[in-house]
DNA sequence: AAAATATTTGCGTGATTTTGCAGGAACTCA
DNA sequence: TGAGTTCCTGCAAAATCACGCAAATATTTT
């Protein structure tokens, strides 16, 4: 077998796979180990794949692993965008932290005029750049990971509130299970938000629809809006919108 | 599996959920503990994440605020290590804002395990990136141009703490008017504070000396400890000394 | 076609990487 | 405080890699 002929294989195996293991190649084209690396290692000298320790990768993989600042910006730009539109004047709204929320206090309208409540210390700095939007943070001992109050006095005193609109930023969210998270703490302030407001809306990424973790916020019918990425019309939602969710 | 795979795997997973545990790492990618522990370590070293006890954080979710240009810098690392010094393991201490504030917490030794009250949003922030601090911010209604909680819910809550010390960002200080400051809120939430904590520390670069405004937060004579830059033997500092102030 | 030259391949050896495990230290939480 | 978890260090086994060398193969020259 000619050196061009195992090279363009491994070039086909890349791109069906995603990846190749020096072990198998060697198996497949018969030759040694040996051979296999040096083609590996001209194949990636050329630009063609990433060598790795024990195989390679495909060129498309060093994406994946780039280190963005925030990551998926673009869709959750869009995500925000589809959200501003639900704040109207006047309206009291209830806000939980993370990228997309951050983006979202950023493109709220300068002229907008309403109440925002947060226990998110990042989202209360970026709310209070607006310019008239009234700030509440609620909460007294802070959770470091979350960068957020939480404990019994924040959910009591979003007890004492009657607010127009909760924006959920969501982790993972499925049918079965609804929306979950990782720590019980979130969790207890999270319900407490969706409580004490009359609509409930839950910010994903798509790639979040179907995925769940350890510990229930509230179950797919306590959320009454989900805003993706996606068109409302996409087969991913459409589960969704059987359920009886707004899909925007 | 290979190992950037892996790696690649964590990445996502942190980006899509924010927070990932070790121990669910070590399932899904069938391999030892130790195995996701270096992966993490290696992927904390290249800044892709941040590494934390029993799993790790994604980067962009945690939003610290860039130092900017800082008036006066210098003098203002000189007075933060200054108080540094009067903070003891155990201790409950109330923290105004202000950017000396800011440096004072950025020096905190990593190893001090004590509790800090504060109504002030960067500073709370600040805080939040301290290992061992446990914060607690009090207050709802946050006041725009201070970036700190006002009003009487703040007041009130503070009143029901007793506190060891009290950290006092001061804006102006002379003789006959004590501490000074511009707005009423303000006033009002660090007048609280002094009066919750059983040692008072007014921290001011030199500058702010023998300059008063409007209202008033307090007389001299309930401030305890007086830093600045100077060294306390500064003639600029002896009238304060022999009104029974301690020069730091 | 034969010889000379260049390239490729396989192998041995030793270095490096990766992985899991044992133990003890450090941390968390009730 | 004390049990349970997580972390760190060092170690050892296995896999992978790198380098030189010689044999095999391909290419060019004569």
């Amino acid at each position: 077998m000619l050196k061009k002929e195992r090279q363009a294989y491994i070039i086909q195996q890349i791109n069906i796979h995603n990846k190749v293991l020096s072990s198998d190649l060697c198996v497949q084209l018969d030759v040694s180990e040996d051979t296999v690396r040096r083609d590996l290692q001209e194949l990636a000298e050329e630009g063609k794949l990433i060598k790795v320790h024990g195989g390679a990768l495909a060129k498309s993989f060093h994406f994946t692993i780039e280190s963005q600042q925030v990551y998926s910006l673009p869709e959750k730009k869009i995500i925000a965008h589809k959200a501003i539109d639900l704040i109207k004047d006047g309206m009291l709204v209830v806000i939980s932290g993370g990228t997309t929320m951050r983006e979202l206090v950023n493109m709220l309208p300068p002229d907008l005029n309403a109440t925002f409540v947060t226990t998110n210390v990042p989202i209360a700095l970026e709310l209070l750049e607006h310019p008239n939007a009234e700030v509440i943070f609620l909460g007294n001992k802070l959770l470091k990971s979350a960068q957020m109050a939480v404990g019994a006095e924040a959910v009591q005193r979003l007890g004492q509130l009657k607010a127009d609109l909760c924006l959920l930023g969501t982790n993972s969210i499925d049918l079965q299970m609804g929306i979950t998270d990782l720590e019980w703490e979130i969790i207890e302030v999270k319900k407490a938000m969706i409580a004490c407001a009359q609509k409930t809306v839950s910010l994903a990424i798509s790639e979040k629809l179907n995925s769940s973790q350890r510990l229930q916020v509230c179950p797919l019918d306590q959320v009454d809006i989900l805003i993706t990425e996606l068109d409302p019309s996409s087969e991913k939602l459409q589960p969704y919108a059987k359920r009886g969710l707004t899909i925007l």
